[in-house]
DNA sequence: AGTATTTTTTCGAGGCTCGAAAAAAAGAGC
DNA sequence: GCTCTTTTTTTCGAGCCTCGAAAAAATACT
């Protein structure tokens, strides 16, 4: 099972933990680390010398002199920005982007445009990921760090190990092996993963103190989607990336989905599914293949204006929601939600039937607590997701391991 | 967040790994023991011959000589079972029981008997334990290791602190601090866990081929309980013990459960439900407080003997549990499942109708592939799962570290 | 009895972290 | 302007820990 510490994991992890401390906290200096990693103030003077003498850290030069103090002033680190470099991808329904993000976090250079994803075939849609990424890095040039690891961010169920995308709303396609393709064309680790858990990860670093150890993002889009933060990790699947709250079973046998199965939460909360009881008025019917923002949008202002169909269909989307999560939080507690995307303008419409419906459900002793944010905007925070889980990859996997720690730093020396 | 790794945590971890592997495999050789661990024969001949010393570990006598190979023979390591004692106590519906345990795992006393506890009040309740825990532990006498550590299962919502009871079908009262009395009167740690989840740890230890990483048990009684391990750990809530399936939603406003609720899956699947379905004919009906074995063993015979309204209550049940394993795989994909007590009995009845229900969820892609086991007295596996999750922690917290690793070894010496 | 083979222990080397002390870098006080 | 105080950072020696190689131990084979 689990692996004995080796002596040279030791040094591996304690570097790590200092590379996290300073990606996660603004210019701390080598005390403030010590003090959050517990380690000794030797210690950490000899790994932060280390690391910017191998070019990772770098010290802060004109930090602001909040200190005011007496003594010797702290020096802030920081990620020395020219470490590396990494490619964050977003592949969506009908629109592909990608941008070049250096090690500090700060874009460099950014390519989008529209696809019609669904027409096209699975090479076709790797091609248009491997020439969009080669652009970007030629335009790139040699200017800041080596591309040392590529993140893409897709809609859709990804494997586990983060290499295929298993299944996808925009292509008619499965089991298309994205991370193979491009790991052969760039020759750098690929990782693939689901739009919602980038999400999620962009969301623990935008704002921190609320979504810390044990959060919700609930995608409102065409589909519903999940990215979930269960005791500080990112909780996926066991085979796939897992948290497909859109198709949990909301009601056995009921509305049509757009997976063909039948009472999916999707199918009552997606917004083909809202448009389809407020314009439609059938549930069987077969969900439209798209939608675009400013349809929902007129649904929504339906909704608000006046009671009949529209609002209907939006109290029916936000029971399947409060329902979904108490079944959730039958499982695993209450949580911080955050709901993104297009569906979020709309939310002000479904919250208080989200909030009845949970309170008939197992989470609903504690349904007042649970604190409900928006964010309408969901393509940075992909993008942001899928930069930080590539930054974070080099973090831990190529610099705290310290390439070949005897005989480069003898080759600085 | 989390912390660096100390000079002398490293001792203490790989002291831990090489307990956890003689408590995992048979009688194994310091050979075995470094190719499980990964650390060389060099650590492991130091840190066994410590544990020894320390009278943790022993090295067995009589190992049978299966080896008939050539060389110097292995001799295999065995836990000392005089090293110390726990207690595994159980506590559900009517009923109270506990044993003392060696080191070993060999059982050296116990002791049952019913109690009338949904009548006693909460103080009672405890009392009954530390009288138990008293008895069991005055008897042992001197004999054996000194009680280190004490497991209470228990039928019902702990806190994720395992120390409170925070709510039971056992008892009209709520916030039981069972661990903090318990503590007070032995001066040993105590935990407070859910049955379920210790079900699942004794399913680990059984059989740690079948359910190792990923798997589901679910207690089919008068309630449904849940225990549940996902990527090789427990899996509990972030504030409660968690995995509450029985109380996820299976049919909004649909049939009344014995939380108040409506809906739940317990509502058509508890033993209570499908008696009520199959004798009373109305699913709002106020559910039972309590009913035999052998109540619901005559449904199950009266369902598979002829159809009627018995065979249609095992219909509406399996499609419950069906249903709702669907629901949670969309969150985290298929695993293995035991089917654990009275209602285990009659889980051939339900079973096609869970697979057909699962084949309308996300979790149909594998339905066929997902196996059903079963086991009808979850009683022993109760007291096995608190006995591990006891000398697992002594293990863990008290022998990894080391009691005074300098002071008490050079008393040994 | 001697040799081959496998397991276990011993021993020295190298690395890592730690605590204490020293060095560095500022503000405060006179 | 100089010294003292305070705080941060580095340096240095000590103590552990793991590792690899070699030695020792224990058995089967010839």
């Amino acid at each position: 099972m689990s692996v004995g510490i080796r002596h040279d994991d030791l040094r591996r992890r304690n570097r790590a933990m200092v590379i996290s401390a300073v990606r996660r906290a603004s210019q701390p200096s080598r005390t403030e680390i010590a003090a959050t990693t517990g380690l000794s103030h030797s210690t950490i003077s000899t790994i932060s010398s280390d690391l910017i003498s191998e070019g990772i850290l770098a010290e802060a030069k004109f930090s602001e002199p909040v200190s005011m103090k007496r003594g010797r002033p702290q020096v802030g680190l920081m990620l020395d920005a020219d470490a590396a470099s990494v490619v964050a991808v977003v592949l969506s329904l009908n629109s592909l982007s990608a941008a070049i993000i250096d090690y500090a976090g700060n874009t460099v250079t950014e390519e989008t445009r529209r696809l019609v994803t669904q027409q096209m075939p699975a090479e076709a849609l790797v091609d248009e990921c491997v020439g969009m990424v080669r652009r970007l890095i030629d335009s790139a040039g040699a200017s800041g760090g080596a591309v040392l690891r590529i993140a893409i961010a897709v809609q859709g169920i990804t494997d586990a190990a983060s290499r295929k995308l298993l299944w996808s709303p925009i292509t008619r396609y499965d089991d298309i092996p994205f991370a193979d393709r491009l790991e052969q064309e760039f020759g750098v680790p690929v990782s693939v993963e689901n739009d919602c858990n980038m999400i999620a990860e962009a969301l623990r670093w935008r704002d921190p103190v609320r979504y810390r150890d044990d959060f919700i993002a609930i995608l409102l889009s065409h589909g519903i989607g999940m990215g979930l933060v269960i005791k500080g990790e990112l909780f996926t699947g066991t085979q796939s990336s897992g948290a497909e709250f859109g198709h949990m079973i909301h009601r056995p046998d009921g509305a049509l989905c757009r997976c063909g199965r039948r009472g999916c939460i999707e199918a009552y909360a997606g917004n083909y599914a809202i448009w389809r009881n407020a314009r439609v008025g059938d549930e069987n019917a077969e969900p439209l293949a798209d939608l675009s923002d400013d349809d929902i949008r007129a649904v929504a202002d339906a909704a608000r204006d006046h009671d009949g169909p529209e609002r209907e269909a939006f109290r029916k989307a936000g029971e399947a929601i409060g329902f979904g999560l108490g079944s959730m939080f039958a499982l695993f507690d209450p949580a911080p939600l955050a709901f993104v995307g297009v569906g979020a303008t709309a939310f002000d419409i479904m919250e208080p039937h989200v909030r009845a419906a949970i309170a008939k459900t197992a989470g609903g002793l504690h349904s007042k607590a649970i604190s409900f944010d928006t964010e309408p905007n969901e393509v940075p925070l992909k993008r942001e997701g899928a930069m930080m889980r590539a930054l974070l990859a080099v973090d831990q996997e190529i610099f705290a391991a310290g390439t070949a720690p005897r005989r480069a730093g003898a080759d600085v020396a």
